[in-house]
DNA sequence: CGCTTGACACCGT
DNA sequence: AACGGTGCCAAGC
């Protein structure tokens, strides 16, 4: 039985990159409006790269947080890597925002 | 206009 | 039960 956690992993795995993903939009990806969960999930994530909790983003565009080594910080420096732009901790969702469709 | 901050409520584990 | 984390709102400069 998958947990509402696994499912999350599911759909960050969709997500290609240079792109990101909102805790909404996710949400509204597996047909949950528990966004609010989603966000306890992807912190619970135990894989590093199998599970992209790093492409996940608040859906105003802000990074939100990272537990992972150096924080935020890091995070933003994965998204850079991959093609985002972050301007102050924040990404163009009108540009990187994935649909997932 | 753009940007920032604080608080609250809600969800799943 | 508690915790963490997110989303929207408002106001101010």
């Amino acid at each position: 039985m998958k947990s509402f956690t696994e499912r999350v992993w599911e759909q960050l795995k969709l997500i290609p990159k240079g792109k990101v993903a909102s805790y909404k939009t996710l949400s509204e990806a597996m047909n949950s409006k528990a966004y609010r969960a989603v966000g306890s999930a992807v912190k619970k994530n135990p894989y590093a790269p199998g599970v992209p909790c790093h492409r996940v983003v608040k859906n105003n565009g802000e990074i939100g947080g990272y537990s992972g080594p150096g924080g935020v910080k890091r995070k933003i420096e994965i998204l850079k890597k991959e093609g985002v732009e972050i301007i102050k901790n924040k990404v163009d969702l009108k540009k990187y925002l994935y649909e997932f469709r």
